[in-house]
DNA sequence: ATAAAAATTGGACAGCGCTCATTTTCCATC
DNA sequence: GATGGAAAATGAGCGCTGTCCAATTTTTAT
């Protein structure tokens, strides 16, 4: 996945490249789909290894920590973090119980960070704010790697990402 | 693309629905990715329309208005809507003129809102500005679509992608 | 009617997701 | 060791895909 991205990952280049044959594949993961999820799945947890990993290592400002470890992952590993978003699932299909539990962690993390800036007022809120700023920094990060904001001539996208996480973080009161 | 998606939209379908062949579908586009291009360069085209159609409607506020015509016409035409941005070119592909013409002048009509709203001074940030708007509208409105906002429990990604730009927009000064 | 140009065809190729009858491997029991 | 049942692995086969291109048909101008 790395490698290709996901449109051009493929089950039988998986069991080529270890070894095995399309058949195990399938008696191991039953569907494509679930073998993009568990793969998926293994995404979350390395992102949210970096996350939790910038944040012990934060100075004051935890805002731009959060943003940059959004971006630095991303950046790093473009095909495996779009494919997370690449990825759909056909309509009423569960989403795994570990896929849920790995990305329920990450965006947690998130949540328990702007649950501390907010003031005691609007704690109430941090989870839907946290939210709301995660979709902000993601269109930001999506733009910038799908070449949509090199299309419209912007270089700029982690600046401006945590210049509108100030803004809204500074509007909260 | 409407009625199956972009995973499922194939050129072979494609023919047999006009009552073509699969090689004359080659002979006029040349590649699946060039017939995609075309079909979201229409896509475009119907996006600008609505836009323009709510702006010309619209009252005062006018921020909403560019809000709700992003998800109105997300959510009317999901299919479609996410095909533009499922679909990626293969690296160091160009994109054809007209598919950069028909994008750029929808996001010429943000722009010119965003001009006409801030205060004279920051007039030449404007671009930029809209820009990064459009990628926080655009991040609330794709995880409405692809379930993301579902899974943490989100229900109002339209509320609050307008009440991010408000507060974007108001610390503008 | 004829010839040149343009448009259209569809078989062929390599690769895909997926199924499942068959084979191989493993391991506890004798 | 030998044996037999359970578990793991196989890969041919199906219908589908994007892509190419020699052959054919249709259109147009003379």
């Amino acid at each position: 996945m790395a490698e290709v991205g996901f449109a051009r990952f493929s089950a039988r280049e998986v069991a080529k490249r270890i070894g095995y044959s399309i058949g195990t594949i399938y008696n191991v993961f039953g569907s494509l789909d679930r073998l993009v999820l568990a793969v998926n799945s293994r995404t979350f947890v390395a992102w949210a290894a970096l996350v939790r990993a910038r944040l012990d290592a934060a100075g004051a400002d935890r805002v731009a920590a959060l943003v940059d470890a959004y971006f630095d992952f991303a950046e790093a590993n473009p095909n495996v973090w779009m494919a997370i978003y690449d990825h759909r699932l056909p309509p009423n299909a569960p989403f795994p119980e570990d896929y849920f539990r790995q990305r329920a962690e990450l965006t947690g993390l998130v949540e328990a960070e702007i649950a501390a800036i907010l003031p005691p007022a609007q704690a109430d809120g941090a989870a839907a704010l946290a939210r709301s700023l995660v979709a902000m920094v993601h269109g930001h990060c999506l733009f910038a790697l799908n070449g949509t904001f090199a299309l419209l001539g912007e270089t700029d996208a982690r600046g401006a990402a945590l210049a509108r996480a100030r803004e809204i973080l500074g509007s909260q009161h």
